[in-house]
DNA sequence: TGACGTGCAATTACATGAAGTTAACTGAAA
DNA sequence: TTTCAGTTAACTTCATGTAATTGCACGTCA
């Protein structure tokens, strides 16, 4: 028995190539060919691609077929603050559901994210700021809110794709997580708030900056 | 030539029967009889069906079939801070960016609803709340912002069926609205932030108080 | 009398076929 | 040489056929 429909793992592995940067942003979908390579009919790939098109990561052009979205520097502009707003909330409902043992794990985690901020082990820095970041989110409680994050932060990992990251950013970065998590350990849910406001629009910043460098020296 | 395909316009029907409560929350999705009514084939519907499942409008069990999604006290009690939370974001920045020609058409609009209120005319008032809201959206121009609104107030939408308007909260409505708009014309961004986020919150508190009536009705 | 197993019916899900539309390519004319 | 028109080919889209799974009901055995 298969726990979720043909459609459904279609759709997650269309996700994941999209995230891998298989199916550049932009770029046509061949219908037949993804067909020929996953080995599956036509129906649950197009079905799979009406969910994604929901999602945002794809968009239906009708009669002429599906195209990977692009996002543009604007749509950074205007994701960051949206998920810096809701990921505050987050984080000022944590500070006061937190259980003793949550605030442990949460010790443990950013104690990884020192070692690897330190070491300067990017991808390993990455994975654990999202694990972090995961982790205040559940601990907020809140479905609907969780669910709004998720769906803006998928666009982001689209983007993401089209830069890399700023190495001298670990550092900055990793002392607003401890900023945040002070705020937490403090129950202090305002503080909490703010930091987690302005970790994520720094990090809007940052990139920024960083596409700024690229797109000059591209010009130059 | 049609600007959008056929799944599309299925999607649209259904969402519109799903709100006008042509199908009850909860109740099973019947494939063949919808196909009949609709005079249309199953491949369409099902298409349609996905695009509804991904905006939360439908649960999709696998394997046995499509079910109208239901929307409990703790949803609304979830979803009604993240609204305040959004709107109320658009509220700082429309009192930033509005132009005089925004407030003056923003100014009509509050006449209509003061209008409305005082006539008792419930669902024209809730007509022109909504152009309200989707006015003072706009005005914040942050399409991400917007798109994550629509998403839950298309729950919302799907939860309002159950409840019935308390005819004693359009009176405090319109004085938390005209609070807003106050604001707004003073350009006082934190204030319309604030008057904003606590008229959804009032909302949510009038409409659980007409909850607990209900219920308690139903009980005795 | 209750519980478990088997068989049937209904419904979903996937594959394939047919049709319409769009876009691209080729040829001719200006 | 360029532009426009016509034709062709490919791709999307919708319809239908087929297979598989699930739930329910009835019968039988303990």
């Amino acid at each position: 028995m298969q726990a979720h429909s043909l459609h459904q793992e279609v759709a997650s592995q269309l996700r994941e190539q999209i995230f891998a940067g298989a199916m550049a942003p932009g770029s046509f979908v061949d219908e037949p060919a993804l067909c020929e390579r996953l080995k599956i009919s036509r129906t649950p790939l197009r079905e799979a691609l009406k969910v994604l098109s929901a999602e945002g990561l794809v968009r239906h052009e009708p009669r002429r077929g599906c195209f990977v979205s692009e996002v543009s520097e604007q749509d950074l502009d205007e994701i960051f603050p949206v998920i810096a707003l809701l990921e505050g909330r987050c984080a000022f409902e944590a500070a006061g559901k937190a259980t003793q043992a949550d605030l442990q794990a949460l010790a443990l985690l950013h104690a990884q994210l020192e070692a690897h901020a330190h070491a300067g082990r990017i991808s390993e820095y990455y994975a654990t700021n999202v694990l972090i970041h995961e982790a205040i989110i559940g601990l907020a409680g809140n479905r609907w809110l969780a669910q709004s994050i998720t769906d803006l932060r998928k666009i982001l990992k689209l983007a993401r794709l089209q830069q890399l990251h700023a190495p001298g950013r670990l550092v900055q970065s990793l002392a607003e997580h401890l900023s945040v998590f002070a705020a937490l350990q403090r129950r202090d849910s305002p503080g909490a708030e703010l930091a987690m406001r302005t970790h994520l629009l720094e990090q809007r910043l940052a990139l920024r900056e960083l596409a700024r460098q690229l797109t000059t020296k591209v010009a130059a």
